[in-house]
DNA sequence: GCAATTCAATTACAAGCGTAAACGATACCG
DNA sequence: CGGTATCGTTTACGCTTGTAATTGAATTGC
């Protein structure tokens, strides 16, 4: 499922509340990006065909909701970029922040907190 | 920098050997990418024209050299990602993967022990 | 020198995307 | 009822991308 840039403000916006009618999905977008309420339209008609939302016919109106999840679209995204640039790996893309110091020691805090409970529950097999 | 999926695969090349002369570069993609030396011709172009690579003449043909950095644009994906998808932090993708089960022990290692060592050295300000 | 070859540069063309306006059907107001 | 507002649907249009073929300039083999 291959959401653009554009259509993926919209994904956001459903997979924060859903389901929500078009003008709602235009009004939680004003501000961060400025569309016509037609382009919002077009997004969200994209969308549609391609799967991944659904319609819920409510009146003369639809309400929009999710189809695709958050959570899958994410994985799919990140693993396209790791594939593409770090061999599939995680821990090469970590790397390659830290070479560039873009970790604070917050962030490294946190990755430790996270290594340390991976290996406390691991042995999954 | 905006270079395409296509022209990735071009530039890929380049930063594995420069300079390469279009006739190289088709050959080394051959396998990978089944594209015709036009296309290959075509990108090289588009990329000169975007700035991301140089041509140097020689005799009759050009020798193709990047001038965007691997390690930059790497940079510029991975932020861009982990901007839209993660708060623009690298600690949640981790856990993402984590929670999707995909992080194999060996990844787990591979963590810690670059958190061990960042942990050492750190400090910086 | 002229034909054939070889490059790079130009042009092509369909699909996807960002961004909308126009159209058409329906519902509501008076 | 008939005009008007309100939705969704269709159409639009320029730009980028993937994928090439065509053209034009230069070089090299006879």
């Amino acid at each position: 499922m291959q959401i653009s840039e554009a259509e993926s403000a919209v994904m956001e916006v459903l997979w924060q509340r859903s389901p929500q009618t078009s003008e709602e999905v235009f009004a939680a977008l004003a501000g961060r990006q400025d569309w016509q309420e037609a382009t919002v339209k077009t997004l969200l008609n994209r969308l549609l065909n391609k799967g991944a939302i659904e319609a819920e016919k409510d009146g003369r109106r639809y309400l929009y909701s999710p189809k695709l999840r958050r959570e899958d679209w994410v994985m799919g995204e990140s693993e396209s970029l790791l594939a593409r640039l770090f061999d599939g790996r995680v821990a090469p893309l970590v790397a390659h922040f830290s070479e560039h110091r873009k970790l604070s020691a917050a962030d490294i805090a946190e990755l430790r907190r996270l290594v340390d409970s991976l290996e406390g529950s691991d042995e999954q097999r």
